[in-house]
DNA sequence: CGTCGTGCTATTGTTTTAGTAGCAAACTAA
DNA sequence: TTAGTTTGCTACTAAAACAATAGCACGACG
């Protein structure tokens, strides 16, 4: 079971993501972070622990192959893990939930800003 | 000048996004934070301002293709702007960086223990 | 005039993601 | 026991995103 996890591509420090060939820590969490829904699973999971299916339906029905690599990533990032009740957040993964929390009530005013910006001008 | 920026897909309010079809503000904000190197990209602006070349080269080279193609996003979301010298965040981007500011001293200690558990754990 | 840096597009090939189908194992109830 | 559910997940194919490279139009500078 754990086996799979080794064929996870989580960058370690020093080493080369994705993209980034600095092996910061922050631009190893970004490349993780910036998968699709990748945040969306820990933003879902945050509120209550979820099965693989409830957890899908949560985000709107993705693919169980994305799911799948999503939820393998994280859980080789320590954030995610299975538990009680399908999965859910490691202590990590909600500390790491408490800082993007702010990010909920700060992206209503952007979304209100981009409306109103796009009906006013012209 | 501005006609591009019609072409690029940002969600609005209760609009579906790529994957969501909630449309929540939050899922709007991951829709658009989950690809590659918008957060590399706001990261690296909020250092300083920088010109399209420099700011591929913080971004570890990045293909001008896609450097030009977040660019648009994320002016069309009004985080990042025109500014003298290159690009910049706006008002908005700088609050949103305030929040995101923490992740990087967390990312430290989360890829330490990733590294311990790695080494550890035949 | 040349040549330099800038922002950017075009093209091509690879990787990621979406979308769907379905299967093996665990549980449920008859 | 056996048939039906639910769960976690894999296989496969098609579409979209991304990477990599080349190069062009423009303005500044000599």
């Amino acid at each position: 079971m754990n086996n799979d996890d080794k064929n996870v591509k989580i960058a370690k420090v020093g080493q080369k993501v994705r993209g980034s060939k600095t092996g910061q820590p922050i631009m190893i969490l970004f490349d993780l972070l910036g998968r699709r829904w990748a945040m969306g699973i820990i933003w879902n999971l945050s509120a209550q622990n979820c099965t693989f299916r409830e957890l899908q339906a949560r985000c709107d029905s993705l693919s169980p192959t994305v799911l799948n690599t999503r939820l393998k990533e994280l859980r080789a990032a320590n954030l995610v893990e299975k538990a009680e009740h399908g999965y859910g957040l490691t202590a990590e993964g909600i500390k790491l939930f408490k800082m993007l929390e702010p990010l909920g009530d700060w992206s209503y005013g952007w979304t209100d800003m981009l409306t109103v910006e796009n009906s006013s001008k012209k």
